[in-house]
DNA sequence: AGTTCCCGCCACGAA
DNA sequence: TTCGTGGCGGGAACT
């Protein structure tokens, strides 16, 4: 992998727009003028061999960042490690020991309020760190804290260090409030940092002011999926431009209908440098200088880390700061706003979602739409947050291709999945025969891996007539569970939850199996991808609809799945290895099909497996926001055009097969044997709705896309279009565009 | 002189 | 109206 240095003006655009200029009215934008001058960085390709050398197979943390960098024959050495005292030794080994330890350690000196910082400078730890802390012209409190005591990058170190870095559990909340009033400075500092760290799912955020650390447990795979995503985006491409724009000073990577008047870089490069720094002190890059015909350049260099991508098939290098490729001001506010739209948005943007989660009652977030290429980078994609945030939860359990399909969870292993904890979206094995392969189930066939329900709260999954194994799945029975999981859910929403407490269910339930990540498929990309790609596989017809040989799995089980738990009106989950009359669907080894609901909405409520006694009502039985689906009996969608556009969770046979962002081809299996009765439960409002945007009634039909609309996803949602153009922070349009 | 970025105003949406 | 959030630019520290 290469390495690319970045100067952050290479990421925005030279150009501001007249409209823009007039939008701030009385502005002095004499100062930014002289921000039109364009200076490009020579990319400086590096081996980043080096990068690892420094930091090994660990991420580099905050310890790394703290000081000045230490001698070559020094590295290796744990942080914080005097070798020539005992009580050194003896913290190198309590540091080599536990991490937390070490954190603590940090702690104590980071932790500190910035007026008393002098002590920081005790601190060696290892590692390039542009926020040097020390400032040794600092007089005993007397004078006022310098402007280095005070930067970002540094207070992101001391945040970092308030948090273990790899935590086994997702129970670590974090207030803002007490986090600034700890750290001695103002909440907008902090919302400067949280942004971007949830932009890298090192933390998430649950509620208005409440966030739940993650640690870097998924860093790794957000990386890959930002890479992914950056691809997709071909920001390569504006990286390669950027290269050769290094040497033609007239390159540019934007398109023609960015125009070609004012300069927004410099306000916008404000923004950049706060991104910047919290991404140094995360590691993640650092600040060098290359040369240039007119001298040294500032520029950033990747250095966190590179192997990320080594589950990719296709492992081009891209440089983390993946930034929406240049930011250019169209000529006006409504034609940016149609450029946000164009970015095949997700009609449900992150901040949208914010909005209906601001309240501390609805810290959960909903499954958007599948769109391709679903990013949105539409609000805050220079924003602080928006350099990142790429809206993906934790993909080591597989994501997909663009062009390819659902991916299998990155490790077989079931139980360490289930065991890992932060693992946001469910992903449970389940063999060719649809049997989970974990440990965990006595009830092996009916666990799948639900990429989408990354958010999910409570998957429950029933099992069907031929694979009941002994599993009461009334419609009693099912209420009452629906009842627990509504509970757990409840309970859920306390950050207190604990990945015993969903294995506990697991074990305890052998009909039920719930999961709590934390991560919405809203800002999932991945999921989002992997979801548009399931639909891609149907709709293109890779999926093998004749597949009469394998019968492996049986279509025995229900899907119930709480609209709470992830999945909104977008998706309904169908028991998977069923055929239809001319539209199979292909289980293989995730018996599980996801529908978007308004493929459904033609179809009454049929009967549940021939069951007339059970005759669900959704008025009485079922909130609006729940679906029973059953599985015992032929139905027929054959020839039904909304069906197009239902997704197929494609067959996988080991996860190995396909890697994060490989592209093997989908396999098409089509093991279906029988053609079971499904339930559809047509609900009236299968989407969770805030108030004002029930009241908005189209609003939410574009606040939700729902797959079915994939084709022409490209609608201005609603929140953005209702959201404060003076607050987005304008991007650029990718050169896919 | 140019770069960096702290600081805090203020707008927006939700409650 | 209050509060949470965060876009944004002035202007000063820093190089």
């Amino acid at each position: 992998m290469e390495v690319e240095c970045l100067a952050l003006r290479d990421l925005i655009s030279p150009k501001k727009s007249k409209a823009d200029m007039e939008e701030v009215g009385g502005r002095n934008y004499q100062k930014e003028n002289r921000c039109v001058e364009r200076r490009r960085t020579t990319p400086h390709k590096m081996d980043t061999t080096a990068t690892m050398l420094l930091y090994g197979s660990k991420p580099p943390t905050p310890e790394h960042l703290q000081s000045t960098p230490v001698k070559p024959s020094e590295r290796g050495a744990p942080p914080h490690a005097d070798p020539w005292t005992p009580t050194a030794n003896l913290r190198m080994l309590i540091s080599a020991a536990s991490p937390d330890i070490r954190d603590r350690e940090m702690k104590k000196v980071l932790f500190r309020p910035i007026e008393n910082e002098r002590a920081v400078e005790d601190v060696e730890v290892d590692g390039p760190c542009q926020f040097d802390v020390v400032d040794e012209e600092e007089e005993e409190g007397e004078r006022k804290p310098s402007r280095k005591q005070k930067s970002l990058g540094l207070l992101c170190q001391k945040f970092l260090a308030l948090y273990p870095d790899y935590p086994t559990s997702d129970t670590i909340n974090i207030s803002l409030d007490e986090v600034s009033t700890s750290l001695g400075v103002e909440r907008r500092r902090i919302y400067d940092i949280v942004n971007v760290l949830e932009s890298l799912m090192i933390v998430g955020r649950v509620a208005k002011n409440q966030y739940v650390w993650y640690g870097r447990r998924r860093l790794g795979s957000t990386l890959a999926e930002l890479q992914g995503i950056g691809r997709q985006q071909r920001y390569h491409l504006h990286m390669e431009q950027a290269a050769e724009g290094g040497h033609r000073e007239g390159a540019t990577t934007h398109t023609p209908e960015e125009g070609g008047e004012g300069d927004s870089s410099c306000a916008k490069v404000r923004r950049l440098y706060d991104i910047a720094n919290v991404l140094t002190s995360l590691g993640l890059i650092k600040k060098v200088h290359v040369r240039e015909e007119r001298g040294r350049k500032p520029a950033f260099k990747w250095i966190g880390p590179a192997d990320f991508h080594s589950r990719h098939e296709d492992s081009e290098a891209v440089a983390a700061i993946a930034l929406p490729e240049a930011i250019a001001l169209p000529g006006d506010r409504k034609q940016k706003l149609a450029r946000h739209a164009s970015f095949n948005v997700v009609p449900t943007s992150v901040a949208s979602q914010r909005r209906v989660n601001s309240a501390p009652s609805s810290p959960r977030r909903e499954v958007t739409g599948l769109l391709p290429q679903s990013v949105d980078y539409s609000r805050r994609c220079v924003s602080n947050s928006a350099v990142c945030r790429l809206q993906f939860g934790t993909t080591v359990t597989g994501v997909s291709h663009p062009s390819g399909g659902l991916q299998s969870p990155a490790h077989s292993d079931g139980n360490s999945l289930l065991c890992s904890p932060g693992l946001a979206p469910l992903a449970v094995p389940v063999h060719p025969e649809g049997s989970y392969v974990g440990p965990l189930s006595p009830h092996p066939h009916h666990m799948a891996y639900l990429p989408s329900l990354s958010q999910a709260s409570v998957v429950m999954l029933y099992g069907g007539p031929e694979a009941q194994d002994g599993l009461d799945c009334s419609r009693e029975n099912i209420l009452e569970k629906r009842k627990k999981d509504e509970g757990v859910e409840e309970k859920r929403e306390s950050p207190e939850t604990e990945l015993s407490e969903k294995r506990r269910r697991v074990e305890g339930n052998s009909c039920q199996m719930t999961t709590s990540p934390r991560t919405s498929s809203l800002e999932h990309p991945g999921g989002l991808v992997r979801e548009e790609a399931l639909l891609r596989v149907l709709r293109d017809g890779e999926v093998d609809r004749q597949s009469p040989h394998n019968n492996l799995v049986r279509p025995s089980h229900y899907l119930y799945v709480p609209n709470s738990a992830g999945l909104n009106s977008l998706n309904f989950l169908l028991s998977a290895g069923q055929t239809t009359g001319g539209l199979t669907l292909p289980a293989g080894t995730l018996p599980y099909v996801l529908v978007p609901s308004s493929t459904l909405s033609p179809y009454p409520l049929m009967a549940n497996r021939g069951d007339a006694n059970l005759n669900f009502n959704m008025s009485t039985m079922m909130s609006p926001a729940c679906f029973v689906v059953g599985s015992a009996g032929p139905y027929t969608v054959a020839g039904a055009p909304e069906f197009n556009g239902v997704a197929v969770a494609p067959a996988l046979s080991s996860p190995e097969q396909h890697p994060l962002f490989g592209s093997a081809p989908i396999p098409s299996h089509s093991p279906l044997e029988t053609r079971p009765p499904l339930t559809f439960i047509q609900t009236e409002t299968q989407t969770p709705q805030t108030p004002k945007e029930a009241a908005a009634g189209g609003g939410s039909k574009a606040f939700f896309q729902t797959p079915g609309t994939l084709g022409t996803a490209t609608t201005t949602p609603v929140a953005r279009r209702r959201g404060s153009a003076q607050r987005r922070l304008d991007i650029g349009q990718p050169l896919t565009n």
